[in-house]
DNA sequence: CTGAAAGCGCTTACAG
DNA sequence: CTGAAAGCGCTTACAG
């Protein structure tokens, strides 16, 4: 059995009180500190954090709800909040919601634990949880990352700057001489997807070029999505030159075409990819990239909710928003 | 303020215990019970886990020890497990311990947290938290994955054949004409680099092959290792034509290097790669893979540890080997 | 600075 | 099947 602070008490002949007071950083005479932490080490003494939890209300758990683990730009995500909290002494549950039926359930298994705070990054079929992070959301601070999401109580929520990456990402491709330039996306029912559609088209549109409908190919956040679509821009009459692909996965799928169709060439192509940062040095020639900068924000996102759990700031709804930056090859 | 078990009682007239009774499945009369979801409905009841663990000692997580996010392996072994355990009601913790100084800070405070199963990645570091690792053994199962690791108490333990399966892909290089092989790998200090080394020269000799010293590269599972390696490599005065690496970030630096290279061309070597299925595609030609059924073995950690902290299985120490599978591409 | 006591929300024998 | 009571390990006013 793990000792308690009972076990502590008697060793020492202090009280409860006493014992509780050093732990909490409480002034304490120093020959007791020193027979309490005598005791502590001789026990090996730990607090139990569900005890003090039920008491204080504090669960010391921050929890990361993802729509999937297969985004680098999750796993960056998570890597940075991780490393946030943990200095903090806060641990990271993470939650992955897929879209499966068991996601209702997974939620609900994380808010039975008291959780002090979330960040979430919505799935993409939000519905399912809406309510949930509605309910959540006034139990605890909620931090909507990636995706913006309408909800009831107005929520804390920190994006990237979609539009302006897509249009400055467009351009470029303009600038390097390309004018048919397909984008291969998302449903536009998803905030990012959207709002990168938005910066693609005014790009084209700031430039003079008309944008054509052809080009523009909506699916899921997937290699095939990326494979498929690149095969049907192909095989149009008129076919792009550049290939503008808003995820990394997406991406993979037009280079995985590329390279195995026998009519193509990979290095004819001009690819810019969102988060692909990755596998752009594998390829020759290199992929150009829209850099999200993943970890400052979730650095920003974990300090922040660090902060409002421990009420150092008050919860004010506001949308923060981060540049990305462009990385292109010389060709 | 959320509705406790405190609120049920009251609004039904029935005790505390009933209302926990029917709460844990025992027998409660009908009418009650339907009085108590009535409750349970309209206060919007959650049960609380911190105060049901207090009791029950148990907190309802588990916790996963991984040493680098980076990793594929890790990413699919976190899925796979969280996966696994959320349809058992269980919530994941995440614990990154990449080498830092707060290592072992961030590992107490896991262990302040009453988590009721573990699951551990080594670090490469191991050093760092073996205490640690015995001390937390003898409160909650625990289950080493993918590396071993040398503890006072003996644990179990779930790992690939190694060895077995860089034989097999080695073999398979021979097989294809290639007698000059380098290997790229970890540190032998890693039991998987360790038992993939053995593979590498068991395949040689068993094919009447001399192992090189010179084509035998150990560094860290880093791109830089793969690239330097590599560089390295093509530099002796008898090159290597074929390139065995054993993980995904190192064969990422052997591809980046023979790609930006400008006396050599990626389609003129052979590269095979350990969890490097994610990357194969994209390239032309294809990688070939050294495929471990992650999947697979997520799923068996995350299944057997819920039993053990069910007590419907006893902790009995062993070491569960899986095989891997060799995805070659036809030339 | 320290001690005695109440209580966080739940479960668990024990009577009945 | 149900109720009263004790207790899990801690913190928190409150006296002193």
């Amino acid at each position: 059995m793990a000792a308690t602070i009972k076990d502590i008490s008697k060793r020492t002949g202090l009280s409860l009180g006493t014992v509780s007071n050093y732990l909490n950083g409480y002034k304490v005479k120093e020959k007791n500190q020193k027979l309490i932490e005598d005791a502590i080490e001789e026990l090996d003494y730990k607090v139990n954090n569900l005890a003090r939890g039920l008491r204080t209300n504090r669960s010391y758990l921050v929890a990361i709800v993802v729509p999937d683990l297969g985004l680098d730009f999750c796993i960056d995500m998570i890597s940075a909040v991780s490393n946030t909290i943990s200095k903090n002494g806060y641990n990271l549950v993470l939650c992955v919601l897929n879209g499966s039926e068991y996601d209702k359930v997974k939620f609900e298994n994380l808010a039975s634990q008291n959780i002090d705070g979330y960040i979430i990054m919505p799935p993409d079929e939000t519905c399912h949880i809406k309510d949930s992070i509605d309910e959540i959301s006034s139990m605890a601070p909620v931090i909507m990352v990636d995706r913006e999401m309408e909800s009831e109580n107005d929520l804390i929520s920190v994006t990237v700057n979609n539009e302006k990456a897509a249009f400055d990402a467009v351009n470029k491709l303009i600038d390097m001489g390309h004018e048919k330039i397909a984008i291969i996306n998302s449903y536009n029912t998803i905030s990012t997807a959207n709002m990168r559609l938005k910066g693609y088209k005014k790009a084209l549109k700031s430039r003079g070029i008309s944008v054509n409908k052809d080009y523009i190919f909506e699916g899921k956040f997937s290699e095939s999505n990326g494979y498929d679509s690149c095969k049907e821009a192909l095989e149009l009459e008129d076919p792009p030159t550049a290939f503008f692909t808003t995820s990394l996965s997406i991406t993979k799928g037009v280079v995985k075409y590329l390279q195995s169709s026998e009519k193509y060439r990979y290095a004819d192509f001009e690819v810019l990819g969102f988060d692909t940062e990755s596998i752009s040095d594998i390829l020759s020639p290199k992929l150009n990239v829209v850099n999200q900068p993943v970890e400052d924000m979730g650095k920003f996102v974990g300090e922040k909710l660090i902060k409002l759990i421990n009420e150092e700031e008050e919860y004010e709804p506001n949308n923060y928003i981060f540049d990305c930056e462009l990385n292109f090859h010389d060709r």
